[in-house]
DNA sequence: CTGTTAGCGCATTCAG
DNA sequence: CTGAATGCGCTAACAG
């Protein structure tokens, strides 16, 4: 066909605006103004003879070099937490769509969850002259982020606030718990446990852990509660503070657990695989976080969804809106989750 | 703190080489020296000094100048097929690797699985001046790409094909496919069918379609099997396939299903929930890629797991190879599928 | 060994 | 209404 029987093409450089204004027989101005300003103000003839020049070259401009004049690269950086986990993808997801839509083009770091690479990851994608950024981030790396405002770099935080004045998008976590632990309650699941991954700086894993035990005090009566961090891979630990909620819940009470996000129910699922217990039966569960999987599992795992796509997609509108409006104070958007019932969390005494 | 009150913060531009040569007093060539050439040829007092007002300053170059001029970004266009799919995040995961090992920035564009959007895709990543393309594609843009190509930028293929004398690394399908259905066979699983989504123009899908039915062919006598294309969330498609394959199975033969991909494989367990099938017992199952969750939907999904993260990394150091060294011919890296048995491919008879 | 100069591709003054 | 000139931040000749 028409490809080259090499990788090795003749590397012809792509046209700039100069062979389109030699090819129009105009200046670069002239180019630029057809591009910019849509033809306006210009002669009809000479901007249909530019257009065409473009089209016949398959010219388009070089977004780096607008960028260095203009100072704005249309770019926005994404700090992601770890791509392996559902939510980081599916934030990304409705962030890129947003985006794309305005014109933005994403730049993507993921962090493979070690905090080390925060400052790494910002320090990148700000030196790539990034207009802004949305973070999922993990720790609380104030320098970098003091770094990044002073040079007039809008942030906007996405599940986890941090202790700066930033516009944050994230769930409304007071709203989700209860919701969460009150079902559970009502179908008779009353030795409660949280499990977590480490709380670090994580501000929605400290607002659930809060939320938790607010409402295990308010309900002192009915029901009992802990909880437990739980290191990713520390399996033994899982099934350690498994065994003792069971132990804690005796023939009497019911044990169930809530987990604090998709990936955490999942090893939870298969601590109780490992110890034998049927969820639904001999151990409830409810986890924040809805899956593809969470119907398949088990007898279905009963979940905290979150609207993430949504999420995504106003941390990307509400970064674009500061980008190009003007400065607004700090807004927080909180979303409400809804409590997807499963098998996991029905009570089948 | 010393965080300003409001996020509007002073715009305070970041320093240029030429603040770094003013600081240091010396030109701007000799920063640019002392940055490239780590400071050889020079005298290490002036070095020093340059070194040390970088430092102060916080100077960082700016990738986007330095593109310009040099003609080289420093950045790799990834574009996936569906983030949403977890081989793509795998795959994701092992380029972003090594490309920030190399000191490449990934661009990160999805496809969301229309394909449509592909040529957008290519178009806005090779305006952003990427150097490279690693492609996880849908169909066969072969406009865009020899585009792509004769404008000197290669291209790798990642699990898919396409008609061009392009690098490609995926999964060795000869391999994989026999290595499942033997098992399956060996199992007692003899009325088989492989499900797939539709096929279009991904050579992995078709790949592993021909030698599903290669297989079959080969062993006519103790096996039997068909094909069936399923659109995304045509379920009742899915259930009239499962059907009309335990029609065919009869009494006498035990029907099973090799799912494309993971997707597939949840798909077709909701299937048999759906139809109050049991997987490993009325219905077999492998399905290909190994997830979090395999080991739990259900009694367990056999899978074939490829080396997914194997798998991006060795696209990204095929690019990268290439960006860096001299043209190549085509090469073609295919990686073995571990089988990894779990109960949905035991007979429970 | 170091400084001066000339662009990379583009948008934007400012003249004409 | 259009063109010529300037500079964004940087590197790579070329001078000195």
């Amino acid at each position: 066909m028409s490809a080259p029987s090499t990788a090795a093409a003749v590397s012809r450089p792509r046209p700039t605006i100069d062979d389109v204004a030699r090819e129009a027989g105009v200046s670069k101005a002239t180019v630029s103004r057809v591009l910019n300003r849509r033809g306006e103000l210009m002669s009809p003839e000479l901007a249909a003879r530019v257009q065409e020049a473009i089209e016949r070259l398959g010219y388009a401009p070089s977004p780096m070099a607008q960028a260095l004049k203009r100072g704005r690269s249309r770019l926005i950086g994404l700090v992601v937490a770890d791509v392996a986990n559902p939510f980081s993808v599916a934030v990304l997801q409705g962030a890129e769509k947003v985006c794309r839509a305005a014109g933005y083009m994403l730049m993507l770091f993921n962090l493979g969850d070690d905090e080390a690479r925060e400052r790494e990851a910002i320090a990148a994608l700000a030196s790539y002259q990034v207009e802004g950024f949305i973070l999922h981030a993990l720790g609380r790396e104030r320098q970098v982020l003091d770094d990044a405002l002073q040079r007039g770099k809008p942030i906007v935080l996405v599940d986890r606030a941090l202790d700066a004045p930033l516009d944050l998008v994230g769930l409304d976590n007071a709203q989700a718990v209860p919701l969460a632990l009150a079902h559970l309650l009502q179908q008779g699941w009353n030795e409660l446990l949280f499990v977590t991954e480490p709380i670090h700086h994580a501000s929605s894993r400290k607002e659930r852990h809060a939320a938790f035990h607010a409402f295990v005090d308010a309900h002192a009566g009915p029901c009992r509660g802990e909880s437990v961090e739980c290191a990713p891979g520390d399996d033994a630990a899982l099934d350690g503070a498994l065994r003792a909620l069971l132990h804690r819940a005796g023939k009497k009470r019911r044990p169930a657990v809530l987990a604090v996000n998709a990936v955490v129910s999942l090893r939870v699922a298969a601590a109780a695989k490992r110890l034998g217990l049927t969820l639904g039966r001999e151990l409830g569960l409810v986890g924040f976080d809805e899956t593809d999987w969470a119907g398949l599992v088990g007898p279905g795992i009963t979940t905290l969804a979150q609207p993430t796509g949504e999420i995504g997609e106003r941390a990307a509108r509400c970064l674009i809106e500061r980008l190009e409006g003007q400065p607004v104070e700090p807004r927080r958007f909180r979303f409400p989750a809804r409590l997807i019932v499963r098998g996991s969390s029905q009570d089948g005494a």
